[in-house]
DNA sequence: TAGATTGTTAATCGATTAACAATC
DNA sequence: TAGATTGTTAATCGATTAACAATC
């Protein structure tokens, strides 16, 4: 499979990327100027055939015998994902999780704008957080086609999220970041990716209960780990 | 295998058992006493096959050629997933993400108290944020015993985390909700569920990119999707 | 050229889905 | 009993890892 056509990349591809990209940022700023998979990969564990299986989706970005050379591969990372401009986000949802994500420095630092909030809450609309004007989402449409946004994050509570879902898809969004605790259900062509936080902590209790051997149910009971 | 062992788990079994809870739920609020996996499936979009080998890993908890009973299985997957008790959880960083985990609501919703929060930084030492006094990181040890917990939260810098998941492992903590962009080494036996916000970003711009089809590298380019 | 390392194919592993015997 | 649905085994699919020919 030549990575000229439109071959669909594994997500798990597309996150290994980033972890790659964070790699390459740090060797460079130690002046390291050439690296093989091998080193890659036993310096930060990860699997030297794997990075480059993951590379070769994209293209030859290597030299055999020799290896990469980081500032190149930096770069060809950074187009690949979209790195090398600045993308305004909107945010629907100014309540706590959603004013954290404006405040936060983090997401401006990598090159992501949240430069536009929506709440229903008439209370709010017209308020401002971190600088930012809380927006009413009945003028969502004419506000993200204008500012041309296409990336969303959904940050209200889990009965208004497809709402919000569906107002953002409506007003050309085609990627969304969605922090409240429902599926949302949405045209195949738009890319959701769901965090739940309390669904992650929830694996974690798991983690608990099966090491500290609580879990009992009737005769049957788990060893302890 | 029979559950009565302790055998290991797949990460996605359990991250889909508190899916399928959310759906029990949901299925109870509306008074269904039995269901179907096969009428789960359909209904929530899941895969029928899935969710009884998801099951078979911790029981047997339907009835052949009826199904299964909503509050029974309901109760099952909570005490699996320790949600039947409150869970402590030390943070650590109580900058604007920190701080937004505190105020949040949906954590101790679902039975998740932060009742702990360090930073390093002096001024912040002794203030307090949503009700919780932060306190002097040196005090950790001490602390989390004396409470027993054993679920932490990092939301620092990167250049901060290592050091805040050893301190925490040094308190006994051994599940940790890794929300700073940087990889942690720590002993196999510390389950770490990271989560980098800004890389899920990153996946996104990668997918506006391909369906732009903004990339092109000399004569080689994508077709648009 | 000899040594090294890529890009890529083949082998392995694990997870998902399908099929069906057990059984309510 | 006949029909339905589970629990579980077998088949499929995809992702990871190993191996190696291409080649710098």
């Amino acid at each position: 499979m030549s990575h000229q056509t439109s071959a669909k990349i594994p997500d798990k591809t597309v996150t290994r990327l980033s972890i790659y990209l964070r790699c390459l940022e740090e060797l460079e700023s130690e002046g390291v100027s050439t690296i093989s998979s091998r080193e890659v990969a036993q310096r930060f564990g990860l699997n030297s055939a794997q990075l480059r299986k993951d590379l070769a989706y994209f293209g030859q970005f290597g030299v055999r015998g020799v290896g990469y050379h980081v500032p190149s591969l930096e770069g060809h990372l950074k187009e690949i994902l979209g790195l090398n401009q600045e993308w305004k986000v909107a945010l629907v949802g100014a309540g706590n999780l959603g004013s954290a994500l404006l405040k936060y420095k983090g997401f401006s630092q990598k090159g992501f704008k949240i430069c536009m909030v929506f709440d229903n809450h008439p209370m709010k609309v017209g308020k401002s957080v971190a600088g930012v004007e809380i927006k009413d989402p009945k003028k969502m449409p004419y506000l993200l086609r204008r500012e041309g946004i296409r990336i969303g994050i959904i940050a209200t509570p889990a009965s208004a999220a497809q709402e919000a879902a569906e107002k953002l898809v409506a007003s050309g969004v085609s990627s969304i970041l969605n922090l409240a605790p429902a599926q949302l259900s949405l045209p195949p062509e738009v890319k959701v990716q769901h965090v739940d936080l309390a669904a992650v902590l929830k694996t974690l209790s798991f983690h608990q209960v099966r090491q500290e051997g609580k879990y009992q149910e009737g005769s049957r009971a788990w060893k302890q780990v």
